[in-house]
RNA sequence: GGCGCGUUCGUCUAGUGGCUUAGGACGCCGCCCUCUCAAGGCGGAGAUCACGGGUUCGAAUCCCGUACGCGCUACCA
């Protein structure tokens, strides 16, 4: 006898795009299943024909793989439990909702949309719940017959037994009581011979042997139809866990128009898949001691659902900029190269050739100062790019009246170096720094103003090392043409 | 309106009756390091634990109520 693993799924509806909200729904599914040896399987609810997108699936499955979040069986992967699109598995429904009729759990209706419209107006104002009021019960069986022969569209619903108490026991938020009075006999299949998600996923689930039902928390209301579904059909039903939802700066559910919520909107902008993954495990989540820091393997490693809290949590982009640097920090410089050399191929400087060890050194100053790929290139377009202008700012803190002289100086004595490494141009500086009986700080400023037009940066030995001495010559001479000195400038 | 869920620093969170003068992280501020900016180190401000009642020797932690927020309330998922 061995211990079941556990099988779960992720079961998207082809909208078009990921929710970030679906990545981290996700992501809780596959850290489960790597954590309990299980299994995690995906599944297309494409039962709503009206929002049928194309390249919505594709579109899906390219996104969840660039996040990490590999499957053991759905499209593409096939697996035991085919087919993984609902909207082929339209017989199956079929057959159990034939089921649930034959035992009096579920019955054809065929109200018009008008109707229900109005009987729902009616209960809104008695300040009743809105549900359907059974009226095709009271249809004889003749009469259900003829309709059906005169080919009368129709649905079916879950015949919900009035008067009794369904617990939802669910992993997260305990038990959940529901009264049967007021759950709505919902329909199962549509007029137009799709199931609804409510009876394909329960119908799934059970077929595809899933353990635990792992979803947001928008679910947790209709829950109670899904274990109705499960008795009735005399299933045992799948350990439930309701994750909460995550939420705009202002608290309501995330969506458009607050801020990105398509993952692909943030792998556009530059967002690592590493921080991406952190970030969101960690909303809702917290591994129980002070580590904020995760790879993929880390998190499976601890996860667990009992630590999955109640609350809705707000989307902090600070702390995943700040995830993103860090995991952009914690990268090898070879794969940092990779990275940046792709960043250059799309950017201004796509034309220009760059030597691999070029690059490698502008990645090794530029390393603790950047939180994005592309940081690399705008936070120091000196490195492949002469400065044209000069920061206004700098030039009247740091440039004065007997600087062009001092540069001079300076310039000439980096002339005379002979393939100098980072440690000769520290020398002559310091050299020509104590020829002048001026401190460093006369001198590093100004070369960095001239090497590369701001304030800001890596160390200027770094600076002139990694441009190299012909080109630092040349940027020197430049500014000192350039550059003059305003008049606050001119001491006393 | 009905039903359900939730509520600890601005945000993410720790906390499951005494270990808590409520801990950590992001962000913010300061100091150190230092040629600048970062990174790093150290420190600081920031939460009457939504509110009101209980229970208890003792409650952020248990119970009840209220408020507020959110979700669901479709032949969408």
């Amino acid at each position: 006898m061995s211990i079941i693993s556990p099988r779960v799924r992720f079961a998207p509806s082809p909208t078009g795009y990921l929710h970030i909200g679906g990545l981290r729904t996700a992501l809780f599914n596959y850290l489960f299943a790597k954590n309990q040896n299980g299994k995690i399987i995906l599944r297309i609810e494409d039962t709503d024909r009206k929002r049928f997108i194309e390249d919505a699936v594709a579109n899906l499955l390219k996104t969840l793989e660039w996040a990490g979040i590999y499957f053991d069986e759905g499209p593409e992967i096939g697996g035991e439990s085919e087919p993984y699109f609902q909207s082929q598995r339209l017989e199956i429904y079929k057959m159990y909702a034939d089921e649930l009729i034959n035992k009096g759990k579920a019955y054809y209706a065929f109200d018009t949309p008008e109707r229900l419209q109005q009987l729902r107006e009616q209960q809104q104002k008695l300040n009743q719940q809105t549900m359907y009021d059974k009226f095709a019960l009271t249809l004889s069986e003749d009469e259900v017959e003829r309709k059906m022969e005169n080919g009368e569209t129709y649905v079916v619903r879950l015949n919900v037994q009035p008067n009794e108490t369904i617990v939802v026991d669910d992993l997260i938020r305990g038990k959940v009581e529901f009264d049967t009075n007021i759950v709505d006999d919902q329909v199962l299949i549509k007029s137009d011979g799709f199931p609804t998600y409510h009876l394909a996923n329960v119908v799934d689930d059970h077929l595809m042997g899933i353990t635990h039902v792992i979803r947001g928390e928008e679910w947790l209301s209709s829950t109670p139809k899904h274990v109705l579904l499960y008795e009735y059909l005399g299933w045992e039903k799948p350990v439930f866990a309701h994750l909460p939802l995550l939420l705009n700066p202002d608290k309501s559910k995330l969506s458009k128009r607050q801020g990105d919520v398509a993952v692909e909107d943030y792998m556009k902008k530059g967002y690592l898949k590493e921080a991406l993954i952190n970030f969101v495990a960690l909303l809702g989540w917290n591994p129980g001691d002070e580590q904020e820091f995760f790879t993929m393997g880390e998190l499976a490693n601890k996860f667990s659902l009992e630590r999955v809290h109640k609350a809705g949590a707000v989307f902090n982009i600070e702390k995943l900029n700040w995830l993103n640097a860090e995991h952009l920090r914690s990268k090898p410089n070879d794969e940092l190269l990779l990275m940046l050399k792709d960043e250059l191929s799309k950017s201004y400087y796509k034309d220009k050739v760059l030597a691999d060890d070029y690059l490698l050194l502008i990645i090794e100053a530029m390393k603790p100062r950047v939180s994005f790929v592309n940081e690399f290139i705008t936070k120091c377009t000196y490195f492949y790019t002469e400065p044209t202008e000069y920061d206004e700012h700098v030039i009247k803190k740091r440039w004065k009246e007997d600087t062009p002289e001092q540069l001079t100086k300076l310039r000439d004595n980096i002339a005379q170096l002979d393939n100098p490494v980072k440690e000769d141009f520290e020398n002559a500086l310091t050299k020509t720094a104590e020829e002048l009986e001026i401190g460093k700080g006369k001198l590093i400023h100004p070369v960095r103003l001239a090497l590369s037009g701001i304030g800001t940066g890596p160390g200027v030995y770094d600076l002139l090392f990694i441009i190299g001495k012909d080109k630092s010559i040349g940027r020197i001479d430049r500014a000192l043409k350039i550059i003059t000195i305003p008049k606050t400038n001119v001491s006393e």
